[in-house]
DNA sequence: TATGAATGAGTCTTCATTCAT
DNA sequence: GATGAATGAAGACTCATTCAT
């Protein structure tokens, strides 16, 4: 007590990028909650905490907050997916590592509805589709390196079911199950081209 | 109160059923091609050729009617499915069988904008989850009469995953990969169990 | 039993009267528990019982049904007035009398809400006013008779606000509070005049 | 989603209170002049001169610019009562005193006809009910210190009856009128009781 | 004559976007 | 740069009215 003040009646946050950041992961909480159809200015400004101007000041127009968010959505998914291609890499059985990994990623709703806004959002509007090929496309090429490309893509298209699946069920596939499953298709006879 | 100017120069047809499928088809026809997010009264009104009010005669509100067409888009699933478990039961190799079948799903847009709009709408609507489970559901049925419980959930989530691929790419899997795929998973070992 | 029925599948009324008037007392009926603001086709087609098409064959437009709906409530209000006329006649304390007459009104909820519809109706549009003055004219006429014009008019006044006190309270004015009220403007010193 | 074409031309002044204030003027006039039922956003936008948008900025709804409003004019009902308060302690006949003020009130079309809004609006929606008590209740009151309750009570039914025959006629009761019923009312026999 | 399908104006409300402060 | 007031274009929904059947 008695240290005084330099009475600075409002502190604002000086910082533009944690602004920036806010105001996206706002965006991001609202996109897997509640789905891309409700990301409103109104609504991220509000979470976010900050004025509702300051929304479109970083972002030119929702469009472009949407995309900024899905790609951000994105690059969590590829995050993910890095740790994924490091555990395959010091592991002996692919299948059993990789169910294991993918079973973190299910059980994690986040990341499954940010999945699913990403199909969809990719699937009606063409310009995003790169943003939801990323992950299925690295994956496959991660997975490609220790089985195979065909194997690599079967096991990401059963792979990409699984987050559906997820995404429609209380409880996700087992990981014995999906061991399995990639076991059965890690195995599966190569056809030696492509 | 009251002041309403006279109204119309000629009301159209007066084919009260017509008039609904008419609505019902426009509205899927934006579903699939725009995504459930652009379904609109006015969206509707103006695909179908109905004055706007219609469009709210024939159903009570435009969840009303996007549930409607989103069940309708699933009747259609179900009637290929309907299909697929008459040549499986009349073929001697479920998985070129299946595969078959399945790659003339995915070759029809229609069917993969419509399977991705009922997967997105339960994701975020769970009172609509059933719509979407009724597919993925009736095939594991229909397959786990021919290669059991396990292999036939297996299969459905892989083909699920095709779904999503095709969705996302411009040619789907080939008829052959798909076969390929869907043999390992059908002569994948057997845990007795569940 | 073996009566053979003439085989009229459908029995409509035929009756225009009867459903002239099924159509007005809807009408009257919404009006009063709801307010003239919730007259619509659809609500009284609804609780007539008839066609939507039916309300505006009778009445050539909304207003011309509200307009009609308030004319008959006003005729019931007339209806009650004959009776306080012919009571006044044959009763020798005009208070007394009147005041029971009122407060039979007033416990009616129709009644009082019906009077409040007019004069609510009559307040805001001119040309019906003269629906909501009938009342009050001819009871101060018929008082008049028995007490003079200008004490009439006192009563007449005293007696639409014990309307309005019913209209805003569960509980209307006692039988005795209105007879002495009633007895000591009827005892007010006449002014000869007017 | 998000395809809105730029703005307007410029936006007008940047008073918050005053922009507030004129919505709830222009709404007041609407009500006062065309009755509670006429309120409708665009209406009192066009009135205030505001945007449509702009209405919904300050009230959350319809119904609440309603209530505001009302209550707005129930305020205004009130400061009269303050003044007649006031009067009526400073002289030495309250019948005269309370008539005089009376009849400056029955000469304002727009107090007569907010008090007729307040009781319509209140006869329908009791949520509303206390709005309209609010100025018989305290006029009954204030009154009650110089009369005792009986003939306070029966005073403001007689005075809320020349509200309404102000709202029915071009031309109020005279002042003389008023007078003397209240004369009659104020020395009626007390019964002692309540 | 009775019915209810059809129409479109109008109501409430939300929202992207602009911009004065 | 930050804020939030202001704007007007939809969007969902209601309803008076017309008119084919």
């Amino acid at each position: 007590m008695g240290e005084h003040e330099p009475a600075d009646p409002r502190p604002r946050k000086r910082d533009p990028e944690a602004r920036r950041r806010a105001i996206l992961d706002a965006a991001a909480e609202i996109t897997v909650e509640q789905g891309a159809a409700a990301l409103t200015h109104r609504a991220v400004a509000a979470r976010a905490g900050v004025a509702l101007g300051s929304t479109t000041r970083y972002f030119e127009s929702i469009d472009d907050l949407r995309e900024a968010t899905l790609r951000m959505l994105g690059d969590e998914v590829d995050t993910y997916l890095a740790q994924v291609e490091q555990e395959l890499s010091t592991c002996d059985d692919p299948a059993e590592c990789l169910a294991a990994s993918m079973c973190g990623f299910l059980v994690d709703t986040r990341q499954v509805h940010a999945s699913v806004a990403l199909v969809t959002a990719a699937a009606s509007d063409a310009s995003l589709r790169s943003l939801a090929l990323r992950w299925t496309d690295r994956l496959a090429d991660v997975l490609a390196e220790h089985v195979g490309r065909e194997r690599a893509v079967a096991a990401e298209v059963y792979l990409d079911g699984t987050v559906i699946h997820a995404a429609l069920h209380d409880v996700p596939l087992s990981r014995e199950t999906v061991t399995r499953v990639l076991r059965a298709i890690f195995t599966m006879p190569d056809t030696g081209g492509r």
